[in-house]
DNA sequence: GTTGAGCGTT
């Protein structure tokens, strides 16, 4: 639902879709909007979020009114690293231009350079190259299974349900009060969709949320512990054949499967006998 | 606190 005022969500016929990927998964509307907006005017951007966590799925839907403009800010934007990574943004196959756009390009734009639009953009090159196999076909998630789900449900997680007991009207009021970036929590994830009024209302002097989280610096990664201090996996009294690893954990081998001739202690047996007898 | 291909809405 895109609070547009009260008028709804726009008309997708009427506006450029882009979709953006690889954007970091707390990356919000509020990040990507003066982003984008200075390449052209922003209708709207949506974030699609899983309905489960109601976190970003990674990527985010731009719509711009103009299809130049958000032709520009496909040139201008795609490739820019935001927030630490590297974003993609390409025509959305969703909308007026979905008939016109394949992979993320239009078709009919570079009637002239219709037989080497493969190569227009040099920085975007690897990409493609991934892009057009069929890593698109397998899921999305792979870490997240569904079936993991069930076992975390909406039981113990995040008390993501609270974050419809406070009205769009409150956030906007601390939004512009006492709300600062660092403290983003999942209940101040106002709506699903974004629109580019509430931006504006919340103050353009609020976009100098370079610092989102002091702890989140990729530099702050430090060495707690020394290799030197590692010791053996094992004991040095413990290396006695007598105490089979069998033995500490019966059932912890999986892949336990003694073929009964060779548990045996043999191994001295041919050590005290040479391998082959070069004498006669 | 996490993950990382991919096309969207209470």
């Amino acid at each position: 639902m895109s609070r547009f005022g009260r008028s709804g969500p726009p008309p997708i016929r009427d506006t450029y879709s882009l979709l953006v990927l690889n954007i970091t998964f707390r990356t919000t509307a509020d990040d990507l909007f003066p982003l984008f907006d200075r390449y052209g005017e922003v209708v709207d951007i949506y974030i699609p979020r899983d309905r489960r966590t109601g976190d970003s799925r990674g990527f985010a839907f731009v719509r711009y009114k103009f299809e130049d403009e958000a032709q520009k800010a496909v040139d201008r934007l795609d490739g820019r690293v935001v927030d630490g990574r590297e974003i993609m943004v390409q025509f959305a196959k969703y909308g007026p231009n979905a008939e016109r756009i394949s992979k993320g390009r239009i078709l009919e734009t570079v009637p002239r350079s219709r037989g080497r639009s493969r190569s227009r953009s040099p920085r975007r090159g690897h990409r493609d190259d991934y892009r057009d196999r069929d890593y698109r076909k397998r899921s999305r998630s792979q870490s997240r299974d569904r079936n993991e789900r069930d076992r975390y449900r909406e039981n113990d997680y995040r008390r993501r349900s609270k974050s419809r007991s406070y009205s769009p009207d409150d956030y906007r009021r601390r939004g512009r009060d006492s709300v600062s970036p660092a403290h983003r929590s999942p209940s101040h994830r106002r709506s699903r969709s974004y629109s580019p009024d509430d931006y504006r209302r919340r103050g353009k002097h609020s976009q100098s949320p370079v610092r989102k989280s002091p702890s989140m610096s990729p530099v702050r990664k430090s060495p707690s512990v020394s290799p030197a201090k590692r010791r053996p996996s094992v004991s040095p009294v413990k290396r006695n054949p007598s105490v089979s690893p069998a033995r500490r954990s019966p059932s912890h081998s999986p892949r336990r499967t003694p073929p009964s001739h060779e548990a045996s202690p043999v191994k001295r047996y041919d050590e005290s006998r040479p391998s082959h007898s070069p004498s006669t």
